[in-house]
DNA sequence: AATCTGAACTAAATCGTTTTAGATTATCGT
DNA sequence: ACGATAATCTAAAACGATTTAGTTCAGATT
């Protein structure tokens, strides 16, 4: 089997305490033994083995990840998935490894954090807050952070949905557009601030939104936001300009728009949320929104290695990420057609 | 802290040694003491620390997973994350956890998994596997399986290249094609099975082969996919129909065709291979080979699982999963034009 | 009644580490 | 040269489980 610290302190002449020590910079070691010790584990190819360190000091160095969209897109998830894969490489960078936490039947979450003995879990992809499951992660002692999703003053880690929002319909408004509507996701915490910002745009350049310009419809759910988008395009009066709940949901509405006939942007303009590489290779290319999924996952893994690593002093809190407009060419600008 | 066997068995006024024969069903326990426990442990809330399971029983109901693609993508890759998402289920199904094996500095993969004490690896996803830590992977006692590429000896699970390559020539021939141009992607052992499965589409047809038709393009590479593309829509004889190395690329190569003011299928048709669901949403949806993600995860998870669970009856073996055609609207009918 | 048998349990070793407390030198002041 | 002090090492317990080798005590056998 593999070298084991007793093979190396044998093959060293020193007992495993001595080894142990020499290996975790202990001071009360000369520096010669630790030089040898060091040149031995080299040569002989010795690991640590990471159970025995994680039984004994009771820290495993790895970090749980809910990653639970079960219902479609899993790991294709278009902001997810990038949010998931910074947030691993900071979180090797640091030295932890990444476990997924699966709901196993008999097994909660909380359960199965415990059970793996994971130093802090991350939420990062989670169709619904508040189920038992999560609400017991969220009440336990387990060091946690939140991707978009406050909970029980958890720390969090989000993008500014307002301030994208509103620099998404700034743009909008000084294109001209004036019957704007809103296909928006899930009233989650994130999907309420982006309607609030939507509202306020509109309130601030004195227009209304008849309420049947502000649908609910689903998020990363192209066929639901098709459906959704017909009906919107059925209307005595029409919008003309659409924004969708996210990038993946827009190709619905694309479709829908072309179904029936009409182009984009000469006569519908539509706007995503999100930034997805792809929909920018469209043609045309996608007026969205870009969320910093890199930002954001990188900042979620620092703040739980903190969270960790330093309980006394770090404290929680929710982190803001700003978005970036990216303006595409599918938002039409009115002023200049005369 | 968490409740310990010491502590269930205390309360329940047995040996440690009883509570854990409870526990596992061993039959020198009788059926009253096993209902007491198994009361008890649900009372308390007892859950056996997999870490300390792990070191005694030298086995941890972990899989280590290679997913390396620094390059680009990460886990939205269009065909590699759905192939780890319907990994991750079937191994969890089958009570295993996936933890990533990162390559950290003065790690190597190998290395890893043995630190980590994984049982098994898959390697999903891995930008070349010439390297030396992933030889060293190969080489190792490790129970292993590889997606879509064969080295050593080890299991592997992939596409049925030939056959779908083979499939979607033959549509393409039926549609009176005769000009066909393949950007294939590296030559690795997907890649070359696909060439082969063209070269013999077009020579049992009766067609040759052009040199300057088959050039070599990268995996998931839509920008070299475009350059690549607009050389061959500048050949003396452009080709009339396009394969590209797969959906993504696809992208790439659309773009192009748009940028020479060509039309799609009209003036220059268009592959793909993967079966990527945006770009069914696309307009016109993209003929293409849909690769089965997710038979081909969970085929590598039973097939990791039952070399590491019996290890004596079980091995080696490719096993191949069919793909299946999308006929889509790229690939223009060239009978259907007098 | 003495012995054997088997069922049901316990003690203790073990897995590979870390860490506390104690042991062994070597160094030094005097 | 002698005890004190510091430097360097070792022994052993512990982490939380599993598992081997007993042990105990009914009840059956003779």
């Amino acid at each position: 089997m593999a070298v084991t610290i007793k093979l190396l302190a044998a093959h060293c002449g020193l007992s495993v305490s001595a080894v142990s020590k020499a290996l975790n910079n202990y001071p009360d070691v000369s520096d010669k033994t630790r030089q040898a010790v060091l040149k031995a584990a080299e040569e002989l190819g010795y690991r640590a083995s990471a159970t025995a360190v994680s039984l004994k000091t009771g820290r495993s160095r790895m970090l749980g990840v809910i990653y639970a969209d079960e219902s479609q897109s899993g790991f294709t998830h278009s902001y997810f998935s990038p949010v998931l894969q910074s947030f691993r490489e900071e979180s090797e960078r640091r030295g932890y490894d990444l476990v997924f936490v699966s709901t196993r039947e008999g097994m909660s979450s909380l359960d199965h954090c415990r059970f793996r003995g994971v130093d802090g879990v991350c939420i990062v992809c989670c169709t619904n807050y508040d189920t038992p499951d999560i609400q017991e992660l969220m009440n336990s002692d387990l060091p946690l952070v939140g991707i978009d999703h406050v909970v029980n003053g958890r720390s969090c880690i989000a993008s500014e949905n307002r301030q994208g929002m509103t620099e998404l319909m700034n743009y909008i408004l000084a294109r001209g557009h004036r019957r704007i509507a809103y296909i928006h996701g899930e009233p989650t915490s994130v999907g309420l601030d982006r309607i609030t910002a939507f509202r306020r745009a509109m309130s601030s350049a004195g227009l209304p939104v008849p309420d049947n310009y502000i649908v609910q419809g689903k998020y990363h759910h192209p066929a639901d936001a098709r459906r959704t988008m017909l009906g919107l395009l059925s209307l005595p009066e029409p919008p003309t300009c659409i924004l969708m709940p996210d990038d993946y949901s827009a190709l619905g509405g694309i479709e829908a728009i072309h179904s029936q006939g009409l182009r984009i942007p000469e006569d519908v303009s539509i706007a995503g949320y999100d930034g997805v590489p792809v929909l920018q290779m469209c043609d045309p290319p996608l007026t969205t929104v870009a969320q910093d999924a890199a930002g954001i996952g990188a900042a979620a893994a620092r703040k739980l290695v903190h969270l960790i690593e330093f309980p006394e002093t770090t404290f929680n809190e929710i982190i803001s990420i700003p978005s970036r407009l990216i303006p595409g060419s599918t938002v039409a600008d009115l002023n200049a057609v005369p």
